[in-house]
RNA sequence: CGGGGCGUAGCGCAGCCUGGUAGCGCACUCGGUUCGGGACCGAGUGGUCGGAGGUUCAAAUCCUCUCGCCCCGACCA
């Protein structure tokens, strides 16, 4: 392609609204168009980069014996009824959902399973059919609460997914293993740094689940990991093995109540009464759509209130209000007590506290505490749950070393979801005993956006994007210094006819454009290989070849430039497996 | 949903407080000089100042409403 021909602009100035360094140079490069919060256009040298995401997965897929097809984005509300998630999708707001000319509603899919649970149903019925796994790679459609970050977090945006349909759930476990196998081949040819951690099954539901994390700074998801034996979990999910406690070997001494007048929150208590935050038990009280619920945690560390409200049982959850925390139990914000739980309020306690004696915290009224707490004397915990944050530094729940804390960005996700849709949609065949059974199923997803501005976050320098070759929107760009020289102008036609019979995907920087200005873009558009010609090294009858990655140049005869380029073309696949 | 901020040329911004003929940089067009890391000189093109209403002799500027966007939060007793 000739750059003069090509519909591209790159942009000098940083865009004001953008935050992410993906998303800054997706934008310089010219490769997305912000048209509106969370929708963007891809320009021809966005979508190359896009489709080539798309295409790896498809292969890798394909590979592992998945089939694709295409379900469709417009889906009538009573698939969504069917399956009992139209209100609750609805109620969250995370829906698009319109209505046609004769009230009928719609909605826009945010994802798939009603859709190819109904398609499954309709041509299966035995046993010999499955395992079956189909995907399909469409645009999606979920009203974020915040899009933000370019592709990282769009309203709408090219996702992979896939179902597999087993007859048990050994046959799951061997779907879902290869699902894990081929995103890992994924990652690997998009060039990706990433970690596989255990994760919530969240709003979908589902047993086991495994999320493919992106390490980056910019990343929304915090995950945890262990150097020593790998263990590694999304932080809502993550556990950890028993920690110190201050009161490990202590004997128990007497509850006495002392005054703490004002003193409410757990700083101040602990300044006042001069003893450290772990000394003290955290009364945390929550207001769930199934009452009240008294939660207690060691004073130092938070609750983690997905792994709380997994533990509960319970939809919604909230830190009730001042007044609630009256009603719930009795006492004043700050000056809760395990003690202080009234009728219908739920107590739970985290492991952190058990076995707690000469612990601290509210006496349940105003101003006053108690120390000399022992939880198995002095407080009647019937409910005991792992809900506490994971800190950095923890002790791993595998192996007992320290934990550590990263950011990441969740790129891919892998569910095994059992027959809640199946069920629910009848999705059944008939198994060899002769009983009809509903199918068990996984699903999975892959953020082909996201991937790609994901890859510019770990693969950028102060010039701009340094794409690995697999999903570069071009192998080469080849720059002619002074395309007014007939000579230059004659030999850098020649070379780029060359490449292209090659099979070389190259853009020709034709343009009447003084060298800095096409050495500038080349690196802001971040190809791998640069090949220049003119200037210097044409006198001697060399073209120069420049690596993007570390701005290796070396002269090159021009008899042999196209070979050359064909060799570090060839080096550079296979640094991410694609060669 | 709560708090803060911003909408002025394709992009980045100033002007608004204190009302009086809309500006700067980049980009773009033309001419010339340049030509290995975002050149220089000269001459130009381009904006119903997000929208509606109001106040006023006069509104980008003041007031009211409205739409859109960005950031932070939606959490620790």
């Amino acid at each position: 392609m000739r750059w003069s021909r090509y519909f591209l602009q790159t942009v000098r100035e940083v865009p004001g609204d953008a935050e992410a360094i993906s998303h800054i140079l997706l934008i310089r490069s010219g490769m997305i168009r912000r048209v509106s919060g969370g929708i963007f256009t891809l320009t021809p040298l966005g979508l190359r980069s896009h489709r080539k995401v798309e295409q790896i997965i498809r292969e890798e897929m394909d590979r592992a014996g998945c089939l694709e097809l295409e379900l469709p984005i417009l889906q009538p509300r009573e698939l969504w009824e069917e399956s009992g998630r139209w209100s609750r999708y609805t109620s969250e707001e995370l829906l698009f959902h319109l209505k046609d000319r004769k009230s009928a509603e719609h909605c826009l899919a945010p994802t798939a399973e009603e859709a190819v649970t109904t398609l499954v149903r309709s041509g299966l019925t035995s046993y010999r059919q499955l395992p079956v796994t189909l995907y399909q790679i469409r645009t999606k459609f979920r009203d974020e609460i915040r899009p933000r970050f370019g592709l990282l977090r769009g309203r709408e945006f090219l996702m992979y997914d896939g179902y597999s349909f087993d007859a048990d759930s050994a046959g799951l476990d061997a779907s879902y293993k290869a699902q894990d196998a081929a995103y890992r081949a994924i990652f690997r040819r998009c060039g990706l740094e990433f970690t596989v951690v255990e994760a919530d099954s969240g709003a979908i539901g589902g047993s086991a689940s495994q999320e493919f994390m992106v390490l980056a700074d910019t990343g929304e998801d915090a995950v945890v990991s262990c150097a020593a034996c790998g263990y590694g979990a999304n932080l809502e999910k993550a556990q950890t093995a028993p920690r110190k406690n201050p009161w490990d070997g202590e004997t128990p001494a007497a509850l006495e109540e002392v005054e703490t007048p004002g003193r409410g929150g757990i700083d101040a208590v602990v300044e006042f009464l001069k003893i450290t935050p772990d000394r003290m038990i955290k009364c945390l009280v929550y207001d769930t759509d199934k009452g009240f619920v008294l939660a207690l945690v060691r004073g130092d560390l938070d609750a983690n209130e997905v792994a709380l409200k997994n533990a509960l049982g319970v939809d919604h959850l909230a830190l009730a209000s001042e007044e609630k925390v009256d009603r719930a139990t009795g006492a004043a914000v700050g000056f809760v007590g395990p003690t202080s739980v009234r009728e219908g309020t739920r107590l739970i306690a985290d492991e952190s506290v058990r076995g707690a004696v000469n612990a601290v915290t509210g006496a349940g009224r105003r101003d006053w505490h108690v120390r000399g707490l022992s939880i198995a004397r002095d407080a009647k915990v019937a409910e005991w749950a792992s809900f506490a944050q994971a800190r950095a530094g923890d002790p791993c729940p595998r192996c007992g070393k320290p934990l550590a804390l990263f950011r990441g960005i969740e790129v891919g996700h892998i569910f095994k979801l059992g027959t809640k849709y199946s069920a629910a949609l009848k999705a059944e065949f008939t198994d060899e005993a002769g009983a009809s059974k509903p199918a068990v199923m996984g699903t999975y997803g892959i953020g082909v956006g996201r991937t790609m501005a994901s890859a510019i976050e770990q693969r950028h320098d102060a010039d701009g994007i340094v794409w690995p070759i697999s999903i570069s929107p071009f192998e080469v760009v080849l720059v002619s210094l002074n395309p007014s020289e007939e000579a230059v102008r004659a030999a850098a036609d020649a070379l780029y006819e060359e490449l292209r019979a090659k099979g070389v995907e190259v853009l020709y920087d034709d343009r009447d454009e003084r060298p800095g200005v096409k050495f500038k873009d080349a690196d802001l558009l971040g190809f791998p290989i640069r090949v220049n010609v003119g200037g210097r090294n044409f006198k001697e009858g060399n073209i120069e070849l420049v690596r993007r990655r570390d701005k290796s140049a070396r002269p090159v005869p021009k008899a042999q430039a196209s070979a050359a380029v064909l060799a570090l073309r060839e080096e550079l696949a296979r640094e991410t497996g694609s060669a």
